[in-house]
DNA sequence: CCCATACATCGTAATATTACGATTGATTTA
DNA sequence: TAAATCAATCGTAATATTACGATGTATGGG
């Protein structure tokens, strides 16, 4: 056992997993608040911002580039990070139906 | 290693990776979305419902209520799960918060 | 009291994630 | 071309997550 029985579950709550899963690391986080923040593309000075080793920071920004929300076009000897506006709009709006489709009530419990 | 470094993280960003990882599982996911589909308290059906072991949802569950977004009040020999309402009101602004940080300006890369 | 039902918890196996040092690959500069 | 720089990848150790059978615990009915 040990892994996630994905085909039980439907396509879109596989894909909303993932894209929360894809978010659910500090780093990640930080790694994206730094970029909004910077209101401009990072060409590597993650590493010295956050205190993780390169290699780690590397495998994050992989991550987050396999779901698509960073795009890296190569400036020089460095490496120019993004946010992909597309991607970043679609999981708004992904997290906002999720989150709107409960109606508070009151009561009941 | 292995572990996640929090400490060089803010409590903010700690807690809002923790509030994604919360919801990063489809298993979760479908529990919520089953909860907010019958509007009302589910007293146990959640078993059958889902295709996976009663242990294993019993866990799911336990991380949901664990993050507050679920109660459970006994109700006769089962138990009545539901949202709570000011807990997914908070998500629901934290993540708005989030995404909404970030206002796309086209062009750079 | 005894049994059935509904969950929770324990123990554990399989798998995934996180982190880092070391190495590799690409590009710029001397 | 050689050295330097930056980032990706590899290999691996530590830890966390997921899933389930087995067992424990509480409640209601007989």
């Amino acid at each position: 056992m040990g892994a996630t029985k994905s085909e039980i579950f439907t396509p879109a709550q596989n894909e909303l997993a993932a894209m929360l899963k894809a978010l659910a690391h500090p780093a990640r986080i930080a790694i994206l608040q730094y970029l909004v923040k910077s209101r401009t593309c990072i060409c590597g000075d993650l590493v010295s911002e956050l205190g993780l080793a390169q290699a780690t920071i590397s495998q994050h920004l992989k991550e987050l580039k396999a779901v698509g929300l960073l795009k890296g076009t190569v400036e020089g000897t460095s490496i120019c990070y993004c946010i992909d506006e597309k991607v970043w709009g679609r999981y708004k709006k992904r997290m906002e139906q999720f989150f709107v489709a409960y109606e508070p009530k009151g009561g009941c419990c």
